[in-house]
DNA sequence: ATTAACCTACCTACCAGTTGGTATGTAATT
DNA sequence: AATTACATACCAACTGGTAGGTAGGTTAAT
């Protein structure tokens, strides 16, 4: 095999390729040919590693998707005890890469979702089970955090994960419109500061059942 | 002229499909084709009325705007006296539109953003001022709010607003994905407790400076 | 000998956009 | 009242180029 002593596998190059343009254009914009001319394959090598370009979506999208895994995989946050302020720690390392000129404002699961939907089912698909995913492991340090700071209170921790995604989706929108990217930043400390007023409240109506019970 | 004895121009009949089209495919995977055989025209006279496609994206998204626009003109928050309670009004609006079934949960300014942000700069600079419009208008609302019940805190008002944009255009995109409309729904609540928290916190800390003054 | 990993050359459908019209109305001229 | 002139609102047929995709090969490693 060639990926030992290359560094990227010709189907890993074109998948980068893929998702590289595809995060600046979106799916139908960026053509087959644009692919292979920018990997330096021709066409006959792209569809020998992919069935169609429908495929390409499929694996491009498995592909960003793993790789935004790792990345956040890769954060310091998980070693914080604390749950709360674990959420800081991970609200912290989007906040970082918010800043960070280098990285992509662009996410390809928002970006297929949006074009898609209507249109590739198992994309739509895809795309809802990788939101899911993501926001389930948000939920999982606000349950944590609710559990220590606030077990009383009926706060929806589901919702509030979905609701990060979503602002944050939606910050990455603005921040395309507006070429900055202090949008993604203030949405990051808008759902902080939030957060924080959720756990106060949750706080003081555990300390009201614990008097009143 | 027709426009009086038929409901809408033929221009108007092509900005409306293509709007429609748009909406839920995004701008590059609608064709003119498409447009011309659901609205009725051939070519030619599509291209009678619209100089290029490109000439069409500009138009149809002023042609989105402006139905925004009046829209929310039309929503009846408007006449509600006390700030917070219009931007209640405003809010439940939004929420009423979320639920029902017959609005498209999609929105132009967004889907054209995303898309065309880095390949048309003349879209992505009237993305940009639409959102900005539409934050302004929010921010007004906040603004009185503010002065009549936080006028002390150092609220921004602004950042604020823009910050419900992006919820909504989250929502949107998490809607799509789960092909529910529940998450437009839960954004706005949020967004609405959220606004409650800022504005008790900004409450108290008027009654402290008051006090400290 | 087989298979994986490509390449060259090509096909067909469809894309945005053009050409050169016609039908209709309107306004000024005769 | 008839004629000329011009504009608007379309249509049918076409053009050039590009899109996704295929057929059939070559090369090199297993």
């Amino acid at each position: 095999m060639k990926t030992t002593k290359e560094a990227l596998s010709t189907k890993e190059q074109l998948l980068r390729t893929a998702t590289e343009l595809m995060l600046a254009k979106g799916f139908t914009a960026v053509t087959v040919d644009e692919i292979c001319e920018k990997t330096g394959v021709t066409k006959g090598g792209f569809f020998h590693y992919f069935e169609s370009k429908d495929d390409l979506g499929k694996s491009v999208l498995e592909y960003y998707w793993q790789s935004q895994v790792q990345m956040v995989q890769e954060m310091p946050f998980h070693s914080i005890k604390d749950p709360l302020k674990r959420l800081h720690g991970f609200l912290d390392s989007f906040a970082d890469r918010a800043r960070d000129p280098q990285i992509t404002k662009s996410c390809l699961i928002g970006n297929f979702s949006q074009e898609l939907s209507s249109t590739y089912p198992e994309i739509r698909t895809l795309c809802d089970k990788k939101f899911s995913m993501f926001a389930d492991m948000l939920k999982q340090i606000l349950d944590e955090a609710k559990q220590m700071y606030a077990p009383r209170s009926r706060l929806d921790t589901k919702s509030l994960a979905e609701h990060f995604v979503a602002i944050f989706q939606g910050a990455l929108i603005l921040s395309k419109a507006k070429q900055d990217t202090k949008v993604i930043e203030e949405g990051i400390r808008h759902f902080r500061q939030y957060v924080e007023a959720l756990f106060k409240k949750g706080r003081k109506k555990a300390v009201k059942s614990r008097k009143r019970g």
